[in-house]
This record gives structure tokens, sequence and C-alpha cells, in this order.
DNA sequence: CCAAAAGTGTTGGTAGTACACCCATGA
DNA sequence: TCATGGGTGTACTACCAACACTTTTGG
């Protein structure tokens, strides 16, 4: 049976964190076919012989320059008609980096790559502002029972920042003592001997680790987490 | 960019439930190309002009006489090898229905269809082993928070009916008080006032029905179910 | 000594869990 | 009257949520 012309891509929708600029997310201004000129998710199709992963992180690669840790398939989006030139396909993942590990670098099939605030995206390519907030609301689900949200900060952080991480992919407030009593009830966490080097006022803050082996044991035991608050 | 050959199909997990016979899941027999005479998952090829949904509904009707009432997407398997023929992409769903609802017809690319305890799975072509051990996953970890499985049940059922379900799928033991009181808090299953006519000895059993209605009023006021136990 | 951020405990309410006996029916 | 499955309440515990003052530093 012949299958004529359905194309196979992959998109990514990679989340960046910072303490100050919040969750922001990695776009790409495309330089050529339609919607040229317009922001798009980084992404193209699939080679024959790679897996959907290897093209995505090969496509992250040349367009952004970019090498993501943590990524997870997200949705596979194939309405007919989302591509007005031909039937596609796209399989979106979704990832977590910190932006300050890159400098980003524009190549190949983008003019430009940036990192945008998801509170003020553009207009967007194809559906691709459809996949961006599947992938934030499949974030804030993720969350809600695996502490992935380590993947967004420096090895060693001051408690504060998984605070007001939590705070922002959560979008809401969240009480200080009852939010550090819970995730250090779990016990991935470790707190170093260092303390923060001082950037203005204020008392310096202990330095915290994850502790991925420790979080491994307890996911094998089979633990429960539930980190919403 | 030409990109040649890859393959974009479909494929359904459909589980079905029976109060006796535990949780089962669709599988027909090939009757072509490799793996000619296994089991395997009911799919196919992806028409040019269809969407996915219906590209596996499609097969469903045509391979098994199915309609599916309830189904979701799970996952895109791609790995290169997982069809010794050509690059084989899959968009795998999963759905739930009442067996008894059907007779199964077993049509086009299928010599026959049947159900199969998911305990005593038989030998499954390509990866369908992988997708059925997913899907399971999947559908055990949103249990956790979604009350989907009255999918499974009759329209009106006995209590108990839906106690066996929890218990099989998540494949443990349940205190009855305990879970009849936590169901009956979230407020979306009523009591009718008809009684079950009686199969064997006891006493007859009260039949209650799903208020889908009172449920959608919950979940958009953001309701958190947390139905594990 | 003032401003800024970090650190820390107690209490009340709620929801989860464990547990055992009576009821209605058919055979 | 016995066997079968249906129906129900209480008490303990553990976790969640609300809440405010002290400590350490830089300026």
């Amino acid at each position: 049976m012949l299958q004529p012309s359905i194309h196979l891509s992959v998109d990514a929708v990679i989340f960046g964190y910072d303490a100050d600029e919040g969750i922001s997310v990695l776009l790409i201004k495309r330089n050529l076919g339609p919607f040229k000129g317009w922001w798009a998710l980084p992404g193209g199709l699939v080679k024959p012989n790679e897996s959907l992963e290897h093209a995505v992180r090969r496509e992250l690669k040349e367009e952004a320059g970019i090498e993501v840790g943590y990524m997870e398939q997200l949705y596979t989006f194939g309405e007919p008609g989302r591509d007005p030139r031909n039937r596609a396909v796209t399989v979106a993942y979704y990832g977590l980096v910190r932006p300050k590990n890159f400098r980003l670098v524009a190549q190949t099939d983008a003019d430009d790559a940036k990192w945008f605030n998801i509170k003020v995206l553009p207009k967007l390519a194809f559906d691709h502002r459809n996949i961006i907030e599947a992938a934030i609301t499949r974030l804030r689900g993720k969350l809600a029972y695996e502490p992935i949200g380590f993947e967004l900060l420096e090895p060693k952080f001051p408690f504060s920042d998984l605070e007001k991480l939590y705070m922002a992919l959560l979008d809401k407030e969240l009480d200080r003592r009852n939010f550090k009593k819970k995730i250090m009830a779990y016990g991935f966490l470790e707190e170093t001997k260092e303390l923060k080097k001082q950037v203005g006022a204020g008392r310096p803050a202990a330095l915290f680790r994850f502790n991925k082996k420790r979080y491994e044991e307890l996911m094998k035991r089979g633990y429960n987490f539930d980190l919403f608050y």
C-alpha cells in the first residue's frame, strides 16, 4: 500500500529559567517557506535513519547550538491543514535547560534564535502556540509528582531559587516555611557547607544540591511524590 | 528537502472490562506481511487527508467492527528498526470500551480479532508489547486523578462493579467502606432508585449512575481529584 | 542602625486509613 | 437456616495550611 507525502517532523519546546526573568521558551525566526520572518519552535524533518529524539537533538544543535539534558515526548500533532503546504505530522518534545549555559547560535533554517518569556510570546508560525500551551500544561502537571524542576537550576543553589522556580512555574504564591518542610522531608535535597557569595544586602544563603542517587532510590521503591501545594 | 519513505501509522490499545474476566486488550491476528499469523494491535497507515484520530477509529471499525467512546493519544513510537520492512513511525492511542457492546468482526488485514486478558498476552508482533505496557501504565496513572473508569461500566451499575474495576486496574485490594466514602464525596455518582435483578444469592444491589454534567462542573471549577487509595 | 533576604515551630483542621458487624435475598 | 453478597460508622493518625518573629549580612 502506498502512502504518499505525509511529512514527519519534530519540534521542541525548550524551557529556560532565570530567577529574574522567569520562565522562557526558545524560539527561532524562520528564514524560509511559509511564515517566513515569523517566530517558530525549533525543529525539522526526521531523517530516515535517526530516532525521533535524535532528530530533535540534532535540530536544536543546528538551529540554536543548544544541548538539552532533560527531554520528553509531549504529543503528536497531525491535523490535516496545520501546514499550508502539505500534510505534516509533527512529534513535539519538551525539555528544560539553564539558558546561561548556552550562547544561542542561529544557523541553517533560522535567522535568529531567542528566549521569550512565556507571558509575552510573539505571533507564532503554524500551530506552535498550541504546542507551547500543551507543553506548559504538561510541565505543570509533571511537577506535581516528579521533581524535574531541578534541571532548571544551577548544580548548587540557594533554597530561595527553588521556591521562586516553583512559584514561577505554578504561577502562584507558596509559603516558604511549608514549602521547605515538604521538600526537605522527601530527602533528595542535601545542604552543602557552602554559602552563597553575597550580591547585595541580606543574610547569605546556604547552598543546596539535588541528590540524584537518593532520588532514584526513592523512585525505585515506588515512592509517590506529591509536590503540589 | 525530500523525505523518502517514512511510513506513518496509528495503533490502538483498546481496553475492555468484565467483572469476571478482568481487564483485557483487543488484538487482531495478522494475515499478511511480516509477523503473519502473530497477534498485533489493531491499526494501520494514516491516509493523506484524515486526522490521526480518524485513522484510528477507521481502522478499529475495519479490523474489528468496534466504535470507541473514550480515546486518547498515548505516545509515538519511532525507533528505526521497529518494523523490519522499512522506517515506520506509529502514533499509539488507547481507549476504553465495554466488550459486551460489540460482536468482534474480523475483516481486511485481520484473520481474527479477540480479547486477551492483560495478564496472559500472546506473543506480539513488532514492539506491540511495549506499547501495551505503556498504555497500562498510563491508564493507571490517569485513574489517579480522573475518573475515566466509568467508560468501562454499564450506564447503571452496582457499586461493587466499580470497586472491582478499580481493584483490577490498580491490581490491589481496596477497603469497600473507604472507597465508597471517597467516591461518593466527590458527588459525581448518583444512586438510582433501581435495584439490580438478582443473579444468585445475596442482597440485591442499588444501581448507580455517573453524572457527567456534575463531573464537568467540578472539572471546570478546577477540582482536583485524587482517586488513589 | 537600617534595609534586605534567610531561617525557623506551633497549632488546628481535614482527609486518609484501619477495622467488624448487620441486612436482604435465593437456595 | 445457611450461604452469598450488600450496606454502613467510628476512632486514630498523619499531613496540610495558616501564621510572624529572629538572624545575618551590606550599606
